[in-house]
DNA sequence: CGAAAAACGTTGCTATTGACAACGAAGCGG
DNA sequence: CCGCTTCGTTGTCAATAGCAACGTTTTTCG
């Protein structure tokens, strides 16, 4: 299989997508993305901690706070200190996180439906196990880098366009 | 099919995607992402005017013009003049941009590579002919949705919880 | 046990990203 | 010629995000 058309694939994918999901996200309420990726992260995995939630996001942990902090204030979520562990706070969602939840998956949804409409009917399984198995390889994949990436920080060893692969 | 294990997949994808491609480029030199995607643009499309380019990347024109500026004070791209429209300015990829965007494309070819070494050999065509089907319909409902998104602005119309479906 | 190391959450600082509005220049239709 | 639109630039502002430093707590290991 050509990695050239599939790399160029995946990532117009990627791009459209999150083009559309903003004005999608935009429509509903005061919401912005990263707070709707937070929301749902919560509303899937439920109660976690704000460390958790950087990690699993991939953002930094001050941000994290940072934005926890501000939608907590917002009332859509709720910090509550770990009885175990006095270190971490569990984040969870509020009951109007909740119902902010379920507004944002709807239009979230319904907007993926839309685009699914433009897939014939025969297709749409196909395209559905070809999403489950692309989510599954690029966390594999994720999972998988973070063990030599940080060793091998050099990148600039000889060759100018062959970056990328030792690192 | 369910439109909601779907959304959750696509978006999945999507922020997962975009989050390895971050460390990709920023791996290979001091490109940033929205840079990336004005040069794997640039060299899809070859030659276009600034507004085109905003239009295609779904940016703001200021921004674009600000990020475009910058690339060729970079030595990354040319702006030159159009000779029948005093008003535009054709962008273009310069020497450097190319070899850059040559550059970009193999790290990220070589990462959506590996991403695919994850996917067993059989499943590899299947998921090459979603991936089409779903860029294009990405792009289809792109395309028929900014023909009423501005006339029905309203969506506040009595239902509180759906949004979305008819602004 | 007790010191060193690590993890956690917060805060300050900075840079990038991006939207919105206003403006002058230029084309276009009447 | 005059109004309208488009184009590119610039100013301003907010959201996004990373990095470093810090104090607290837990874990680890000698």
């Amino acid at each position: 299989m050509d990695d050239r058309i599939m790399g160029m694939l995946l990532r117009e994918v990627a791009r459209l997508h999150l083009q559309m999901q903003r004005t999608s996200i935009a429509c509903c309420s005061g919401t912005t993305s990263t707070q709707c990726f937070i929301l749902t992260e919560l509303g899937r995995s439920g109660t976690i901690t704000l460390a958790d939630l950087g990690r699993r996001l991939g953002l930094d942990k001050g941000w994290t706070s940072r934005a926890v902090d501000s939608m907590a204030r917002a009332g859509l979520l709720l910090k509550t200190a770990s009885d175990t562990d006095r270190r971490t706070i569990n984040i969870s969602l509020s009951p109007a996180g909740e119902a902010r939840y379920a507004e944002l998956n709807q239009a979230l949804n319904e907007h993926s439906g839309r685009v699914m409409r433009w897939i014939p009917d025969a297709d749409q399984h196909m395209v559905h196990v070809a999403l489950r198995l692309l989510s599954e390889a690029l966390r594999a994949e994720a999972a998988s880098v973070p063990a030599t990436e940080k060793q091998e920080g050099s990148c600039d060893d000889g060759t100018e366009l062959s970056c990328c692969e030792p690192c």
